[in-house]
DNA sequence: TTCGGCATCATCCGATCGGCCAATCTTTGC
DNA sequence: GCAAAGATTGGCCGATCGGATGATGCCGAA
C-alpha cells in the first residue's frame, strides 16, 4: 500500500459524484482511486479483485434493496476498511453502519480537507467520526430528553411507508395492542398525536429518514 | 468567455461535493469554476460579483428554506445561465425549475460526460434535459392513467408534513368536506386507503420530495 | 352549447385510531 | 437479587378517518 498510496473503492449511484470525487482524490500524492462501483453488487466484486484499502462508500444510495449496512458487514471481514460517506445523520443509520462495522462516518457536509484526513485516518486503522455525527451520538447518550426505543424506530419506519395497525402488527409480528403502546409511547416522547405528525417529527430529528 | 473558457458558478451545500466537482471541471480546458456558494444567499451574492457564463446548482439543498426554484428565478434576468444539478426527479421539482427558467435540468445519474456536454450546451444558449428527466416530462403529458391535479398535490405536501383533516382545511383555506373529497380521489389516483399510504405512494411515484 | 373535469361543500356511517388504564415477562444494571 | 426499563398484551371509549353519495359552480374542449 505504501508504494502507490492508499487504494481507494469508491461506491456511489451518481456517476458525476463519483467522478468528481474521483478527481478531488487522484489530485493527492498519497492516495488512489483503484475501482468504482455504483452499487451493492458490483462493490462486492471490486473488493474481491481490487483488494483497496479503503472502501469510501455513500450510504444515500437511492432506492437501494441493501441498507448499505449490510455491504459493510460484508467487507467488515475482508482486509479493506469502510469508510461512509453519506448525506444524513439520522441516529438509525449511523448507529446501524458503526454496528455493522464501519470504520468511519463521514457527512459531505465536512470540508474536502476533512475528508483526506478521515481516509489517512482510517487508512492507519483509527475509527473517525464527524464533528457532527460525533455529537449526534453523544447527545443521544447525555439527553436527558425522551430517547426512542430501537423498536419504535422500526415502528417509525413502517409508520413513514403508510401501514396501518394491523399491517404494522403483521410486519411485526406482534398484537395490535402491542403496535398501539408503541404508538402511544413515540407520541409523548416526539410531542405529536397523529402518525403522520410522528413521521414528520421523526424526519425532522433525524431519527429516521424518508423513504 | 472564450479566452479563459466557460466561467461557472458551483452552487451545493456539501463542500466534499463541491470540491469534486470543482476538480472535475477544472481538469477540463474549456471551463473554469470561478466561484463556490453553499446557500442561496451567497450565491445570489457570487452571481453579482463574479458574472459567470453558468451557474451550476444543486437543487437538493438540504433543508433549505429557498425552493431552489426561488433562486434560479432570481437569477434568470442576468447574464448568466442556471444549469440545475440534481438528484431527485419529481414532476414538481422539475416543472417549478423550468418554469422559473433554468436552462437545463441534470440528474446526477448521468454519466460525467453528459455534464460536460451539458454546461458547454447550456453556454451555447441551448436547454439541456436528462434523458430520464425528458422522459418524465413526455410520460407526464402521454400517460393515460391517473394524472394528480395541481391542488391534490397541494394536499399530498401538507399530508406529507403530519397534518390532520382539519388542519388541512385550515391551511388550505377550505372546507373539511373538500379536503376529504380531494382526498378521496388521491386515493383512488393512487391506489391507497390511507392518507400514510398515500404519502409513501406519492413519494414513489416522485410526485412529492420526502421533507 | 353541451359534456366532462376540477374544486367546492354537506351528510351518514362503519372502521380505524388515539388516550387511558392495567398487567406480565425479559433484560439490564446496581 | 432487586429495581428500572423495555416489550408484550388486553379492554374501553371518544375522536377522527375513509367510503358512499349527492349537489353546486366554473371552465375548457368538443
Amino acid at each position: 500500500m505504501s508504494e502507490d498510496g492508499i487504494r481507494i473503492l469508491l461506491v456511489d449511484d451518481h456517476p458525476i459524484v463519483r467522478a468528481g470525487l474521483a478527481a478531488l482524490i487522484n489530485g493527492h500524492g498519497d492516495m488512489r482511486v483503484v475501482a468504482e462501483a455504483q452499487d451493492m453488487d458490483s462493490a462486492l466484486r471490486a473488493v474481491a479483485c481490487h483488494r483497496p484499502d479503503i472502501v469510501l462508500m455513500d450510504l444515500n444510495l437511492g432506492a437501494a434493496e441493501h441498507s448499505g449496512a449490510e455491504i459493510t458487514a460484508a467487507i467488515r471481514d475482508k482486509p479493506s476498511r469502510v469508510l461512509v460517506l453519506t448525506t444524513y445523520q439520522t441516529e438509525s443509520d449511523i448507529l446501524r453502519a458503526l454496528d455493522a462495522g464501519a470504520s468511519g462516518y463521514l457527512l459531505k457536509d465536512a470540508p474536502a480537507e476533512e475528508l483526506f484526513a478521515a481516509i489517512r485516518a482510517t487508512a492507519r486503522g483509527e475509527t473517525v467520526l464527524s464533528p457532527a455525527i460525533a455529537s449526534t451520538l453523544v447527545r443521544r447518550s447525555s439527553r436527558p430528553g425522551p430517547t426512542v426505543t430501537e423498536r419504535e424506530v422500526e415502528v417509525l419506519e413502517l409508520l413513514a411507508r403508510g401501514l396501518g395497525n394491523k399491517e404494522l402488527a403483521k410486519e411485526m409480528l406482534v398484537s395490535e395492542g402491542t403496535v398501539k403502546a408503541h404508538l402511544a409511547h413515540i407520541y409523548t416522547k416526539l410531542g405529536v398525536d397523529t402518525r403522520a405528525g410522528a413521521v414528520a417529527a421523526a424526519i425532522e430529528r433525524r431519527i429516521i429518514r424518508p423513504t
